[in-house]
RNA sequence: GGGUCGUUAGCUCAGUCGGUAGAGCAGUUGGCUUUUAACCAAUUGGUCGAGUGUUCGAGUCACUCACGACCCA
């Protein structure tokens, strides 16, 4: 917008910060300003790259001499060898060719002046070069945007891992395999609408900012609205207003969007990220398993092409039906010499857990003993996909209790590659259950439990209302996309990952 | 929060035992002009993450801090 090494006195502001290459730059665009518009906007292409390749991919040499496709092309300038340039748009990569022989001296000129990085419309004729490459002879080539800063190395790419995640619009510009992840997380999250669309579910945008954080175990992030004067949180998950949405009638409808979670970051945890949560109405916990997998099923098929995978290392298979397990039936078979019988009462629990080295608490009942252990020992060894079911009511508020042992309810976790990447259950919709279960959370909170979750009256008149039987679920979007992609970090799929400040610039 | 490793030119990286800071790419100049990491010749470019200390002398050794990566909790 402003020229920003110029004070209206015309003196460097901050000479010492521009190196050498960028102050070239800003010379030969000084130098373009003077003579014209050094922006300019009234270029319109004709085809991108990819068109043109496709297009001309079985034509010859010789017929394309006889076609002489006359196009517009724009894109930026990614590398320049003699009388050849690369020019990338946002489908692929093209060459560009220009003979200096026949150029007048005002075009060479301009050609002259390129730099790596510049963003140029060029019109000319497609042809094939002696090595067969489909290239675009220029007859007329403008610059359109300068570039005034250098791009990184054109064959080793961008390579440190700050850098592209700070700036992740250079990230983008330089490594190919970037711009790769992040068509294919679109086109996931596209084929996830398309599926619940197909299915009759409605997409719908409930809050972000709360004024009672619900819906998860979590420590939420606090804000301040203040024409209201009055605290408010950004949501932990969606859950509740859902669920308020399928008491209005709404019986399918889901939601893909942040959550906020006031927790520490690593390779699996970013303090935003992306879920997507549905509900459906006359559906229990099974159905829910079932959806979920056809929806990887259709997403791999939709992404890769196929239901398989590697997964750092890992094939997985999503063709095959997911393995289902009860938690303590998932300990059984994971952990030696542990039995059934042992998990079943708190004293053995408890004194299975001790032997483990795992912390407890005395506040807990056998369920979350077993859920300790399982975190522990288990989760990390479910590298295909396994649904874990029978999680204990105690540490499942809003999940409808199992009818034949009410002290487990009818939820599952789905793990892949060893990590959750779902959670569902069939929910609970007895409005006076579900108001004590608030009040057992309430008393945890008090008691120092900060992740305990708050009552939320109006989500008990909902439900008053009468939620029809109804199973929910939330798939970790930024998970699934780490898998589609085979990233090791979760910074690797998002766009923008929370990164700590710099102080010293 | 703890541990390990890293931070050197615009980018990717070397840098020996503590003794004048290097390469490739990018840039600049010239040549070549249907190349494929184009090529040939010449050449510019450094607050060695920040700071403190040890030393005659620190990119190198010690400590503190910042940021990042990985592992652990």
């Amino acid at each position: 917008m402003t020229k920003q090494t110029q004070t209206p006195e015309g003196q460097a502001q901050d000479p010492q910060d521009e190196n050498k290459l960028i102050a070239q730059r800003r010379e030969k665009l000084d130098g373009i300003r003077a003579q014209r518009n050094a922006f300019p906007n009234d270029f319109r292409r004709s085809n991108l790259a990819k068109e043109l390749l496709d297009a001309y991919d079985e034509t010859d040499k010789e017929s394309l001499e006889n076609l002489k496709p006359e196009v517009k092309v724009a894109g930026r300038i990614v590398r320049m060898r003699g009388p050849f340039m690369v020019l990338q748009d946002v489908s692929e990569q093209i060459q560009l060719y220009f003979n200096p022989k026949e150029l007048s001296e005002s075009l060479l000129a301009e050609i002259k002046g390129l730099d790596l990085g510049d963003i140029v419309g060029v019109e000319g004729h497609v042809f094939r070069t002696g090595k067969g490459e489909l290239t675009v002879w220029i007859s007329e080539l403008r610059l359109l945007t300068k570039a005034l800063r250098p791009l990184p190395d054109k064959y080793r790419g961008l390579s440190d891992t700050e850098v592209r995640y700070r700036q992740r619009y250079v990230d983008l510009i330089a490594n190919e395999s970037s711009r790769a992840t992040f068509i294919t997380r679109s086109k996931i999250v596209s084929s996830l609408r398309q599926y619940f669309e197909a299915n009759h579910f409605m997409e719908v945008e409930t809050p972000m900012m709360q004024v009672i954080p619900g819906g998860a175990t979590a420590k939420p992030f606090v804000t301040h609205h203040n024409a209201l004067d009055q605290k408010m949180y950004l949501r932990i998950a969606p859950e509740l207003y859902l669920k308020r949405l399928v008491v209005g009638g709404f019986e399918r409808v889901f939601e893909v969007n942040r959550n906020f979670r006031n927790e520490g970051l690593s390779t699996r945890h970013n303090p935003e990220f992306t879920m997507v949560e549905f509900y459906q109405a006359y559906a229990d916990y099974h159905d829910m398993m079932d959806l979920t997998e056809e929806l990887f099923r259709k997403i791999a098929m939709d992404v890769l092409g196929k239901t398989t995978l590697n997964y750092q290392g890992l094939d997985l298979d999503f063709s095959q039906a997911f393995t289902r397990l009860g938690v303590r039936d998932s300990i059984v078979k994971h952990v030696p010499g542990v039995t059934l019988e042992q998990l079943k009462e708190r004293e053995s629990a408890a004194k299975l857990a001790e032997s483990m080295e795992i912390h407890i608490e005395d506040s807990w009942g056998a369920g979350r003993i077993c859920m300790a252990i399982f975190d522990e020992k288990v989760e990390h060894l479910l590298l295909q996909p396994t649904f874990i079911t029978e999680y204990p009511t105690e540490i499942s508020p809003l999940a409808r209790a199992n009818d034949k042992d009410p002290e487990v309810t009818d939820r599952f976790e789905l793990f892949i590659g060893g990590r959750e990447i779902a959670n569902g259950f069939s929910e609970l919709n007895d409005a006076e259950d579900q108001a004590q279960r608030f009040q057992e959370q309430v008393e945890q909170k008090d008691s120092g439990d900060d992740e305990a979750m708050h009552y939320d009256a109006d989500y008990i008149t909902a439900l008053e209302y009468g939620l029809p039987p109804t199973a929910g679920e939330g798939i970790g979007v930024d998970r699934l996309v780490m898998l589609f992609t085979d990233a090791p970090s979760i910074k690797d799929v998002l766009l923008f990952p929370h990164m700590r400040p710099h102080h010293d610039k």
